[in-house]
DNA sequence: CTGACTTTGACCTTTCCTGACCTTAATTAA
DNA sequence: TTAATTAAGGTCAGGAAAGGTCAAAGTCAG
């Protein structure tokens, strides 16, 4: 928490986030570098090192003329570092026994539907049938963690 | 929605499609152009790359005195349409895309739910980017595929 | 001094906008 | 009835306007 440029940018953008009701703002690149005198690619930075799928940000963009940065936040933080540990357990590789305790658990602590429960379970495990089973840990952690993440969005 | 040009050309044809019971409108393309204040080329953009056949739309034109565009919003008739072009569209490899296009479809033709159409979004736009790349479209088209084959069933 | 974190800049990709030039259809003049 | 004119829309390439990537150089606590 030092003085750093990087952490002035992180505490202007959380201040915009908190500002928002919504905790979804929009921003543009070159604007944001020129407010700060840094170089573009020090925000691209920032939004790597601050604000990460783990520490519960979504970040989305587009090019081009009309391009912009979307910063979200994401919403049902009722354990401070949820997505920490989804992130952590999933890691690149899960077994299908791990997953579904991972499941059992999320619903459990009420942070998932039964029944979209069921439909991640059924949905992972059809989506990964037809692959060569070398690669089927792998691809479940993919699959649950973005069906995680876009579950638990706003 | 950045706010550019294009942006706000597909806002309000889209608008006027709606409105249009049966989902067809007609434009003059000189009449658009000179109400956005951009050059009638630009319209052909929009068209290009907001209204193509794989997201689900059918435009039209003809030149000369009394010339026009004519778009129109395609629509699934029978569930049998529905799965053949799924089929034809996903194909044994299909781009991120155009996979994306087709979720966008599916949900505009309400046979999607929103909360499905999140969560299936999130694997088709995130999930295979931690694969080898060139396998991404191939895989993409085998998460589709049963992905779809899940959740329609139902 | 060293390793982790930060900053910068060169180069790349995607998306958008414009203008010059082309094609087609309807209307009008000969 | 033709031929010329006018009124549409189409194409394409180039430039501009974003944002992305990566590696090298800088900084700083320990």
């Amino acid at each position: 928490m030092g003085g750093s440029m990087a952490d002035l940018i992180e505490a202007y953008l959380k201040e915009l986030l908190r500002d928002n009701p919504h905790g979804i703002i929009e921003i543009r690149r070159r604007e944001l570098a020129d407010q700060f005198r840094c170089v573009p690619s020090q925000i691209n930075y920032v939004l790597e090192t601050r604000f990460p799928f783990e520490k519960g940000y979504l970040v989305e963009s587009r090019r081009g003329g009309g391009g912009y940065i979307r910063i979200m936040r994401l919403q049902w933080r009722t354990e401070r570092d949820l997505f920490a540990e989804i992130a952590e357990l999933i890691s690149d590789a899960i077994s299908a026994q791990r997953a579904e305790e991972l499941l059992i658990r999320l619903v459990e602590a009420r942070i998932l539907e039964e029944r979209e429960a069921i439909m991640l379970r059924g949905l992972v495990e059809q989506s990964i049938t037809s692959i060569e089973p070398e690669m089927q840990d792998r691809l479940r952690a993919t699959l649950l963690r973005n069906l995680l993440i876009v579950t638990l969005r706003r």
